[in-house]
DNA sequence: CTGTTAGCGCATTCAT
DNA sequence: ATGAATGCGCTAACAG
């Protein structure tokens, strides 16, 4: 019924190995000959046996690519580009050699991860690319280091993209990492220098990794302006929470007392956003910016301000974070910090592919880029404790 | 180096037989034996090998999930849904039975649509979920519909979401269609109730059936509304293309001439609703109201039509398609057409699972309902031909 | 309910 | 440059 490698050597008078050889093409074949099993190849429809190559060879042309969240074009943007790089190489498709680039939604499930990691495993994939924050618990990030050993282990290539590296790990062929603190630091700089003192933050997730580091950078931000002005009030430590939040997964956050930091955790959906400004507000009603998790948290932020019946940026000024293509549509357009997601995919993808050289030490920080839009303004006077400062 | 199902045996004083029907669970296995085999499995760390297990079975565990732009949340969105119903079943890990539902980003190439297939042909895919608008070029319908059939005889399951179904093929197990044309109209009629008469279309690509089944709706409606009204001007025929743009994947549609209907096709991107909006208020000025061919198009028609200095939807009125998340934070709210998307993924998914028993004829059709929001309004006085009517 | 026996289809040694 | 033989790790009959 279904026609083989011997099916296809028979036609063409050569032995299976050669027909194997051709396919391969990692082999010197007489290019008469080769023309010949090409042509049976064409003439009989035949298509590699994908599970029985594989277990000959011991190595699949399976790379996966694990995401958060399919539905979130922060992630979309990454894997179709790491995607394009890995896919997109040969052309017919029947001969051997093309990588099959797959994505995977976690959900930003650990159990979900480990479980693909493990289905990955399994297939005995060429290559993982792990995209996006990663948890902060201490059993999960245990469980992939152990995961990543093994996979590693096993000749599949690990690459880290848009997430801080392992721990130790060097199981990791490369970790790209996004610059989440500088460049929650230069937004908040950003909102300080126009006068901005009391900053609500609807953060995501308190156990992730992007979500410590975007707050780390807001919080430097704040502090390194009181250091500078004198401006900041009452509580002594607290505010440094750069280290604190560290391993642990618990609590952190919710609160900051005497601080004129305001901050709200929840999931990175418009939703969240939303319903933390209108949290924020209620606690501060004299607040004059808000700055979301990323730009969908953003987004359900300035539905909640214009709901209170307040303008942006004239009453309210609010920022997100990713620069994800909508961004530029919101009105106003959203004031954020830009990350090359299509760079950094197509070049953890090319990692994956050994296609290009890992960066010295393994770890790359990626920029990113501050782009102030209409969202942000001038704070409105009168509001905040110390006027305009 | 590599642990197998024999050393698993080994290691549980059983047949390495016992081992595999335990792990795939189809078989009848003693209590205390099926205890004693999983705990030499944790013990050893054993992970099944996937491509031995496969070949052997001939078939995998893998399922396909073929995406136009896994950047779009509209393709995200189900892709999602399906991902979810089809690898949210067991738990561990480590036993069989556990699918892995990957999601391969075609970028809206045939040529990768069809390598894509290929290469799940190659790994014995359990089943292939086919998402979004096809094609309409002849010879890549007929290459799809042989490479389906092909796959149908394999054992592989395959289902179209949001997709009509292919010409005669049975290879298909089920195919849920998004009512576009329905959706289509219903919107086209709504902006006519408001007393639109000039509205101009931004179409996505020729090719795809999604243009020309919303495109069609639209040209429904109108004729539909002239027949009644008798407010048709000039030409004849050419209007109701529903029928004539069948199967051919020529040009068809730029320029309408004596028609009181705009159409600009273009890519489903924001630039090109921009793009074409602009290029549509040159040809019309007397434009009231603009539909895009789906939401992201729409934003960008909104952009295009507010940098005139038009305002929505006092001046024009602007709609969308699909009902993204992100088209109720528009400002204002994108009137849009909303369609199930999670649901339809969902079932799509539950139907490669087998777990859902396909509809009648193998086909489903899905409802799309119009969402009425603030970017659509009365159309302004003075503006087209006839007045308010 | 469990063990034994054969391949599944291909990539590789080794020869030649 | 090509052919012949071996085994990858597992599942599926078939016995028992």
């Amino acid at each position: 019924m279904t026609v083989t490698l011997a099916d296809v050597a028979a036609r063409a008078r050569v032995s299976p190995a050669t027909v194997s050889r051709v396919l391969n093409g990692n082999y010197p074949v007489a290019a008469t000959t080769r023309e010949r099993v090409l042509r049976a190849v064409d003439e009989l429809d035949y298509v590699l046996n994908g599970p029985a190559s594989s277990l000959a060879a011991a190595t699949s042309d399976l790379v996966g690519i694990l995401v958060n969240d399919i539905a979130d074009p922060f992630f979309g943007i990454m894997a179709g580009a790491a995607q394009t790089e890995i896919g997109g190489q040969e052309g017919t498709g029947r001969g051997g050699g093309e990588k099959l680039a797959v994505v995977c939604n976690t959900g930003g499930s650990p159990e979900r991860e480990l479980t693909y990691l493990t289905l990955l495993q399994r297939q005995r994939a060429a290559a993982v690319i792990l995209t996006g924050g990663a948890l902060e618990d201490p059993d999960h990030i245990a469980a992939m280091a152990t995961k990543l050993s093994k996979l590693a282990d096993a000749g599949t290539r690990v690459v880290l993209c848009g997430r801080p590296p392992l721990p130790d790990s060097e199981a990791i062929v490369a970790a790209l990492a996004f610059d989440n603190r500088g460049g929650g630091r230069r937004l908040t700089e950003h909102l300080l220098a126009l006068g901005h003192r009391k900053i609500g933050y609807v953060a995501g997730p308190a156990e992730r990794t992007t979500t410590r580091h975007r707050l780390e950078g807001h919080r430097g931000a704040l502090e390194g302006f009181g250091a500078l002005e004198g401006l900041v009030a009452g509580g002594a430590g607290g505010v440094g929470g750069a280290g604190g939040a560290g391993g642990a997964g618990g609590a952190g956050g919710e609160g900051f007392g005497d601080l004129e930091v305001l901050t709200v955790h929840g999931a990175y959906t418009r939703r969240s956003g939303y319903e933390a400004t209108l949290e924020l507000l209620r606690r501060a009603p004299d607040l004059t910016a808000v700055i979301g998790a990323n730009d969908t948290v953003a987004l359900g932020a300035c539905a909640a301000v214009r709901d209170q019946g307040l303008r942006i940026p004239e009453d309210i000024s609010v920022a997100g974070f990713d620069d994800l293509p909508f961004s530029v549509d919101a009105m106003p357009a959203l004031t954020t910090v830009r990350l090359p997601l299509y760079e950094a995919g197509a070049r953890a993808g090319r990692l994956a592919m050994g296609t290009e050289a890992p960066p010295p030490g393994g770890i790359a920080t990626i920029g990113a880029e501050l782009m102030v839009r209409g969202s942000t303004g001038a704070a409105r006077v009168g509001g905040p404790s110390g006027g305009r400062g």
